[in-house]
DNA sequence: TTTATATATTACAATTTAACGATATAGTTG
DNA sequence: CAACTATATCGTTAAATTGTAATATATAAA
């Protein structure tokens, strides 16, 4: 039961459901979901552990940055059935669509690693 | 969106869920989810009409009785989606089992009409 | 080893939710 | 119409949730 109304739960916020939705384009780094939803990184990082906890993504350390990808589903059944829903469902949401035509300008690069003065310097 | 985080929030409420999982076997008057839940008659006719917002149940009424039975999904692709995977989700959860075990012995007759004076003169 | 940086965690304010008792409403019965 | 009854709604309270800034952690680079 509890494994279920976690997935339930998981998916009632529009935010993480936006991000599930993104998840399904492309791996991202906790930075890039923040610019993308313009909301603060605690947020942003507090939303990926409820959806990773739920099982519905997951994450791969590569080096300072945290991909996050969407689960395969072997953690939970009703996870496995929501992330092949959601492929579909949404598709034509709105606020989905912008975010999506939006996706190819949020790249970690202009975002996190030009905000200090040595990773300016570092890039001339 | 709000269409699809309303059927998520409301099965992620484990009191709602059962509702969902009862109603699957049978429609039910609130006095009757109350009795079943335990809990207070306030509560059953909220959690009730949550589900029916949602998409996920509907009610028809009878004199005064109101009768609960799970909805077709032609509100909501969600709730018809959600619908469908609850009939074998959740069949072997213990709580779950538990309730339907009892719901044969959930009797309005038992509950409702017995407790006034007059009922009780009315069935002798 | 010091500095920088991407992310996680913590602490807290604001909002939402769940539960209840009390009351209102709608329909039934005498 | 007056009493009754099943359900809905309202007002309140406690708990959970959301979002943020501040801080801690882990890794990389100098």
């Amino acid at each position: 039961m509890k494994k279920f109304t976690k997935v339930m739960k998981a998916l009632s916020d529009p935010s993480r459901v936006k991000i599930a939705k993104m998840l399904q384009r492309r791996k991202m780094c906790v930075c890039e979901i923040q610019e993308a939803l313009n909301i603060a990184q605690s947020t942003a990082s507090k939303h990926l552990k409820i959806l990773e906890e739920a099982g519905l993504a997951t994450y791969k350390k590569d080096g300072l940055w945290v991909n996050y990808t969407l689960a395969d589903g072997s953690d939970s059944p009703y996870a496995a059935s929501m992330i092949g829903n959601l492929r579909h469902w949404l598709e034509d949401d709105p606020e989905v669509g912008e975010l999506v035509r939006r996706l190819p300008e949020i790249r970690r690069e202009d975002i996190c690693c030009t905000r200090t003065p040595r990773a300016r310097q570092a890039r001339g």
